[in-house]
Parts: C-alpha cells; structure tokens; sequence
DNA sequence: CAATAGATCATCT
DNA sequence: GATGATCTATTGC
C-alpha cells in the first residue's frame, strides 16, 4: 500500500527531469499514463514513477515509500533484512530494490500485467500531509510531496 | 540526536 | 567532466 509519493510536473518544474526535454531516458515520460518510468540515480538506485498525466504532458508521480501487504519473506529474503518489514519499502531506492523493480521495468504497464498496482477497495481512514518535495533543488518549496501523517513506513515525517 | 562523507555510474553538457 | 528525485555508515556535539 503505497503510503508517500510526489509529484513531477513537467516543462514548468525545472526539479523534474522531463523538464530539460524529451530524451531516451524520459521519452516514456511523454507517452500515455499508467507506465512505468524507472531511472538509476547516485550510481546505486532505481526509483519508480507512474506517468500521470496526457500523452505530451510529461508528468508524473515518484513512489517514494510503501507498507508491504504480500511477499514480505520474499523481499526479506532479497534484501537479507531482519529488521522492522516498513524499513524494506520506506524509501524510492528501497522499495525498487525490495521489489526488484529495475529499469528492465520501464515502460511496462501499471494497470495490468506483473507490476500492476491495484486500487483501494475501500479507502483506510488516515490523515494527509503535503510537504516539499525531498532531495531537489530546484523548486525546492513546491508543495508537491503526499504523506500518510504518521504512517510507519514513512521515508521521513 | 544532527551533520557529513563516501559509494558509484548513467545521463546529459 | 559534472551531476544527481539515495542510502548507509561514521563523525561530532
């Protein structure tokens, strides 16, 4: 259950990486909603992003943090973790790597297929908290990061 | 505790 | 050649 997330906008977001252009590593970007855009950042790490927006409208919405709901002995086992289940998935390079979500995944489909992510059936009851986004520069105060106020598996409060 | 450093490489200039 | 939508370990108070 996806737990944290923010949103990249585009052309007019100079923090998103779609904003410097169309590229082969952002072309997915442009295409239609509901793909996968997994990109290796500092060397070491996948993220994971859903296109989220029209065809030619680049944006999209980094996961940055889940709370495992199946398959948590499998990324146990992945990752050789024998702490709290929320520190295998509280972070967009944790989740990938817990997951095995590579770029090997991108612009795979989201709505079906092995990495489908499903909707709610019934919406928990929880508080939202909008915060700026983490780890930019640019566009450093755009409120543009979703939270579950207090849930455990949060990448930071 | 908080702050900083180091790892490590695809991508873009 | 510099940078980065991160993470972990280490240092410092």
């Amino acid at each position: 259950m996806i737990v944290e997330t923010e949103a990249y906008l585009g052309l007019n977001d100079l923090a998103a990486h779609a904003s410097r252009g169309k590229t082969e590593r952002t072309k997915v970007l442009f295409g239609p909603a509901g793909r996968a855009y997994v990109y290796f950042i500092y060397g070491m790490h996948e993220c994971l992003n859903v296109v989220a927006d029209r065809e030619g409208e680049p944006g999209c919405v980094l996961i940055r943090a889940l709370q495992p709901l199946a398959g948590v002995s499998e990324m146990q086992e992945r990752r050789n973790w024998r702490g709290p289940v929320c520190g295998l998935t509280n972070g967009p390079g944790k989740l990938t790597a817990a997951l095995a979500i590579t770029r090997q995944h991108y612009g795979h489909r989201l709505d079906r297929g092995e990495l489908t992510i499903r909707r709610w059936q019934s919406r928990p009851q929880f508080k939202t908290a909008v915060t700026p986004r983490i780890g930019i520069r640019e566009c450093a105060d755009w409120p543009l990061r979703f939270v579950w106020a207090g849930h455990p598996c949060l990448s930071r409060r």
